[in-house]
Order: structure tokens, then C-alpha cells, then sequence
DNA sequence: TTAGGGTTAG
């Protein structure tokens, strides 16, 4: 070239030669363009098919399988409509890659009307047709018509049986992935690593780790480790099964770690409540330099809602923001619960409002932090508008709901929403759902009326449910139906420490101070420990302790001081009940679930008889609930008092009536 | 031209 310079990305050399009339040359630019170019877009490959006259299925082939591959799946069948309307014939290259579109698109009409072109243009018997429909209905959630054209083929190969299997896994199904397992294993039928990736994914989920071992085996004595995503899904299954520090020696082991088998690995720690041990790894995997995605931050942000660290969940929000990370449904919802975990409910509802898609566990997720942030009226609001949005509720949103009812006493409605469920929407109320119920009824002071309901359940009352509606005897003074709930409770031989602490406080209520020791000695007797129900004042560098169970205080000055905070805390309006502590405490820590209620009776003492300044720290290792949060910042409002509450994770300074909150590591 | 790993609400 004389001028030195590069010619312009064009077809001008062909155009002189007149060349570009040619078909084939046409096509090999095309295809060039389109696929082999490593363009992000398709401006250019669009320029040139636009100047064909009459594209043929080949050209449309090319510019269908290249909006496939590069994300743009809307727009391929935008092209496979205008082959249809233009009568540009189909060929079995035609079908593949648009079912792809399909499945990426979730597009299941779609998928069915190509089905029928298919049917129509006789290539119901392509191998490679049918499998590519075998997994866009398994994409699609149309399990069982997959499963129906993958046993209508007379012969299947090895892409028909993995689109089954990764189509079960994605489906939820994973005992008929691992059946169909041993089925292509006892028919003699080869499977390959990816065949395996999906077996993995099942057992893992089934916590079958008799399974998961036996691939191990088969993938070190086959010389399989060094595939990064089998890998990967080993970890996942032994992380899933519980077995996370095999999954920490495989994942320690592996050359090469991409940000998915960090991920798995964080997620591991997250799922298995080891959060702390889940955000080390995290720093890890930032000083190792590989950036985190959005689905790294979700399992971080479900760690900093557990342990509530509020600054570093704000950081990874900020983090969010920064990358410009989509803000996918997943994503928005492990944000929104880890704000409303942390008090913040107005950053949570926020996020709520910029998510661009929603689905009912982002709706589930705010309702429920409403309602635990005291803000019933607004979480049955954002219900109604959900309804009115058509998105179904599940069992899961109705305990949030219910929930909301019971902190505002909205007893009717609370009946109303609890029949719409099998009415309306087909879902049979479960224990936790029943519990609900008798807590409203219980909170509203209808304490009869929540001995009818337990009476008139349709199954065996559980512990939860007897001790929920002692909680509430406890609240409302009722002697009589506070020793039913405990003769239950014996006779369930599920009587806890806490229970008897109930008992106590109901005799306590109404003056029987010697019934409320006898119970407590009761206790002592049967040799029943208690949790120890402490909270710890750091003044000054020393640190007095408060022990409500024990006579480092008169038990009847200890009640006193605590039923005058509860009544001041009514007086505010909100209704403290013991169900919050539950809700709030880890599913393995009953024990201290239940004295967490007394913890609060000697937070609430603790508040009103130590000086201003003083530092009010939790024991053990629960968050401030709702409950103490609540009740501080009233006190702070109603004593006049500035209040500093201290849990594991963090400081919560409380003014005036309002807080904020800072993480200390 | 077709198949694979990590994520959310109780």
C-alpha cells in the first residue's frame, strides 16, 4: 500500500472488483464479521447483510447463531420471524441456535411456536434439533415436555442425556437428575465431565455425599482435576454436604481459581453460617485480585445481614455501584434484607424501588423487614401492591404478613389473610403459619381465643406454638392457660430453661412471688440450665454485670423495673413480645432464643438504673433484635437518655428516639 | 449448529 495506511473496515476492494456480487464471498465476509471478529457488537455485520438483496437461510443462519453468541437473543428471533414472513426456507442450522435465544429468553411461547416449525418443516428426527429442544423446554420449566421428546428419541447421544440432566438440576429436580444417573449407568450409556458437573450439582443439593464421593474418586482416578468447573462443583458438593473442610483442601489444591470457585467456596462458608470465616475469604480473594461479581456479593451480603456489619455491607453496596454491577433480582433481594437486618429499612425499601426486575422473594424480603422494623402498616401495603402487581405470594410471604398483623394487633385482617391462603392461593398453612396466628391472638390479649385456635389445629401443636401462646399469658397475666401451655410443654418433654423463666414471670405479674421462686427453683432441681440471660454495662472501663435469672438482684425488683420499661415501651406503642427473639435468633440456638427474652428484662433494668454514658453490652453472640432496638430508642426518647447498645458486631447510639449504627471490626 | 460450575426471602 503507497500511502501506508490502513484501508477503512469496509468492502471497498471488493466493490471495485465487483466481487461483492458474488454470493459466496459475501458470505465468508459475513461470516467473518458476524462471528469471527472479536467485536462486542454487530453494527458492522448488520451493514453488510442489510446491502444483501435477497439473504438466503445461510446468510439468516450466520446472523441468528452470531446475535446467539453474543448476547443479543431478542434480536435473532427477530431475524427468525423475518425468515418466516419473508418465506426464507428453514435447514436443521436454522433451529439450534434459535432454541438457544429461546432458553436464554425463558421464552417458552416462543419455543413452542418454533416447536410447531419444526414439526411442520420435518425435522422432527434431527439429533441435534431435538437435543437443542430438550434443553430449551428444561430452560423454559417445561420439565416433563423435555422429558417427553428426550424418550421419543430412537437414539439418544450425549448431548441429549446432559441437556436432560442440567435441565433437571436447573429445574429443581434433583432426585430425577441422579436417577436418570444410575439409569444411563446401568443401560451401559458413557457420560463425560459434563454429565458429571450436573450429577454434582444434584447430590450436592441432595446432600448425597455417598454420590458426590464416588464421582471424586472416578474424577481423580480418571485424571479429571484439572477441569476447572468439575472442580468447582466438587467443592460446591462437599461445601453443600456439609463437609466444608474437604471442600477448603480441594479448593486450596486447585492451579487455577476463577471467580466461581471463590464464589462457591464463599458461599459454602455463608450457607453454612460461618460467616466470619466467609468475609476472611472474601479479603482473600481481593488480595489474590479477582473481582468479585454479583453473585460473590450476594453470599457477602447475606454474611454482613447475619452478623450485622453494617459498614461493610455499605461498602459492598458502594462496591456495587462502583463496578456498575447489575442489579439483578438475586442481588437486589440479598441487599434488601441485609439493610433491613441492620435496622436500615429506608436503604432497604430504596434499593427495593431501583431494582428494574422483581420477583416474590425481593417482595417477600421487604415485606418482612417492614415488619420486623416495626413498620406493619407500610409491609401490608407493599402486600396490596404486590397483589395488584399480580405477583403471586408463597408460604414464605405470608409469615411476613401474619407477622405485621401481630405487631400491630390488626387481629381481623390477620384471620383474613390467614384463609386466603388455601382460599386464594392453594397453600395449606404450616406450623410456622399457625404460630403466627396464635401470636396475634395472643399479642392482642385474646388468650382464649388462641387456646381454641391451638385446640382446633388440624395437627399436633409444636413446642414453638405452646410457648407462643405462653409468652402471651406471660404478657396478659393469665395464670390458667400459662400452666396448660407448660403441662403441654412437660408433657412434650420440651420444657426450656426459658419456659420456666415464663411461668415465673406470669406469677410474678400477678404478685404470687412465691409461686415465681418455687417455679425457678423448680428449674434448679431438675437441673436445667439456663443460658445465662446477662447483659454487660462497660462504664469507665468497668464492666458490671446483670444477671436477671440470678439474686444478684431481687427477682422482685428485677421484674418491676422491667414490667415499668415494657409499659413505657407500650405507652409508645409498640407491643414487645418474646416471638421477635425467636424469629431473630439462629435456627440451632433455641436455647438462647428463649433467653433472649430475659436478656431483654435486664437490658430494660439495666437501661433505667445505670448512668447516662454508659454502654450497654449484649452477651453471647446474638444481635440487638428488633425488640431491644426498639425499646432503646424509646427509652432514649422517654428517659431523656443517650443509650449506647453493643452486640458482637457493632455499636448502636441511640438519641432522641432514633440510631445509628457502626461496625467496630 | 446442540450439553457443564457459584447466588436471594422464613
Amino acid at each position: 500500500m503507497q500511502n501506508n495506511q490502513r484501508p477503512e473496515p469496509s468492502s471497498r476492494p471488493l466493490l471495485k472488483t465487483r466481487r461483492h456480487l458474488d454470493p459466496t464471498v459475501i458470505e465468508n465476509l459475513l461470516e467473518s464479521a458476524a462471528i469471527l471478529l472479536p467485536t462486542p457488537t454487530m453494527d458492522y455485520a448488520l451493514s453488510i447483510f442489510d446491502k444483501i438483496d435477497d439473504p438466503d437461510s445461510s446468510a439468516y443462519n450466520v446472523m441468528i447463531r452470531a446475535f446467539t453468541m453474543k448476547q443479543f437473543p431478542q434480536k435473532a428471533l427477530i431475524l427468525f420471524k423475518q425468515m418466516l414472513e419473508n418465506a426464507v426456507p428453514f435447514d436443521e442450522f436454522t433451529f439450534p441456535c434459535t432454541l438457544k435465544s429461546c432458553s436464554r429468553l425463558r421464552g417458552r411461547k416462543e419455543g413452542k411456536q418454533i416447536h410447531a416449525q419444526i414439526v411442520k418443516c420435518g425435522f422432527w428426527s434431527n439429533g441435534i434439533v431435538l437435543n437443542t429442544l430438550i434443553h430449551m423446554y428444561a430452560n423454559c420449566g417445561e420439565i416433563e415436555i423435555a422429558r417427553k421428546v428426550f424418550d421419543g428419541m430412537p437414539e439418544r447421544d450425549i448431548f441429549a442425556w446432559n441437556s436432560m440432566f442440567s435441565g433437571y438440576v436447573k429445574s429443581g429436580y434433583y432426585e430425577d437428575a441422579v436417577r436418570l444417573f444410575y439409569e444411563m449407568r446401568a443401560l451401559g450409556v458413557r457420560f463425560n465431565e459434563i454429565t458429571l458437573v450436573s450429577v454434582l450439582t444434584a447430590s450436592g443439593r441432595l446432600a448425597d455425599i455417598e454420590l458426590g464421593e464416588w464421582i471424586a474418586e472416578y474424577t481423580r482416578a480418571n485424571g479429571l482435576v484439572v477441569n476447572v468447573n468439575l472442580v468447582t462443583a466438587l467443592v460446591d458438593m462437599y461445601a453443600k454436604c456439609g463437609e466444608l473442610d474437604k471442600a477448603q483442601r480441594l479448593f486450596d489444591q486447585m492451579d487455577r481459581r476463577d471467580v466461581v470457585a471463590w464464589s462457591a467456596m464463599i458461599s459454602g462458608y455463608s450457607q453454612a453460617r460461618r460467616c466470619k470465616e466467609a468475609l476472611d475469604l472474601f479479603s482473600e480473594m481481593q488480595i489474590a485480585n479477582l473481582h468479585p461479581n454479583e453473585v460473590t456479593m450476594v453470599s457477602v451480603l447475606s454474611c454482613c445481614a447475619v452478623l450485622g456489619t453494617l459498614e461493610t455491607g455499605k461498602w459492598v453496596h458502594l462496591y456495587i455501584k462502583k463496578k456498575r454491577m447489575k442489579l439483578t433480582v438475586t442481588l437486589g433481594t440479598a441487599l434488601i434484607d441485609f439493610y433491613a437486618k441492620c435496622g436500615q429499612i429506608d436503604s432497604a425499601t430504596e434499593v427495593f424501588q431501583m431494582m428494574p426486575s422483581k420477583n416474590v422473594y425481593s417482595w417477600t424480603a421487604l415485606i418482612q423487614g417492614l415488619a420486623n422494623n416495626g413498620q406493619g402498616k407500610k409491609a401490608l401495603k407493599f402486600y396490596q401492591l404486590m397483589r395488584e402487581r399480580n405477583i403471586e405470594p408463597n408460604d414464605v410471604t405470608f409469615i411476613g404478613v401474619l407477622s405485621a398483623c401481630s405487631h400491630f394487633g390488626l387481629v381481623d385482617e390477620g384471620h383474613e389473610f390467614f384463609n386466603s391462603m388455601s382460599k386464594e392461593f392453594g397453600i395449606e398453612p404450616r406450623m410456622e403459619h399457625y404460630g403466627c396466628m396464635v401470636d396475634i391472638l395472643g399479642r392482642a390479649a385474646l388468650i382464649k381465643e388462641a387456646y381454641q385456635f391451638i385446640k382446633k389445629m388440624p395437627f399436633q401443636p409444636n413446642a414453638v406454638i405452646w410457648r407462643t401462646l405462653l409468652a402471651s399469658c406471660r404478657a396478659h397475666k393469665n395464670v390458667e392457660i400459662g400452666e396448660e401451655a407448660v403441662k403441654q410443654l412437660v408433657s412434650l418433654e420440651l420444657m426450656h430453661s426459658g419456659d420456666y423463666i415464663l411461668l415465673s414471670n406470669i406469677y410474678a405479674s400477678v404478685g404470687r412471688w412465691e409461686d415465681a421462686m418455687r417455679t425457678r427453683n423448680q428449674m434448679k432441681e431438675r437441673g436445667i440450665k439456663k443460658t445465662p440471660g446477662c447483659s454487660l454495662i462497660e462504664l469507665e472501663g468497668e464492666i458490671y454485670e446483670f444477671l436477671a435469672e440470678e439474686n444478684a438482684y431481687p427477682l422482685k425488683e428485677v421484674y418491676c423495673a422491667a414490667e415499668d420499661m415494657i409499659k413505657q415501651i407500650k405507652a409508645a406503642g409498640y407491643v414487645p413480645n418474646t416471638a421477635d427473639a425467636r424469629i431473630d435468633a439462629e435456627e440451632d440456638d433455641k436455647e438462647a432464643a428463649v433467653s433472649h427474652h430475659s436478656e431483654k428484662l435486664a437490658i430494660a433494668f439495666g437501661l433505667i438504673r445505670t448512668p447516662p454514658g454508659a454502654t450497654i453490652r449484649i452477651s453471647k453472640n446474638l444481635r440487638v433484635c428488633t425488640d431491644c432496638h426498639n425499646a432503646a430508642k424509646i427509652i432514649s426518647k422517654v428517659y431523656n437518655r443517650e443509650i449506647v447498645l453493643r452486640d458482637r458486631n457493632r455499636f448502636h447510639h441511640f438519641k432522641e428516639g432514633s440510631c445509628s449504627c457502626n461496625d467496630y471490626w
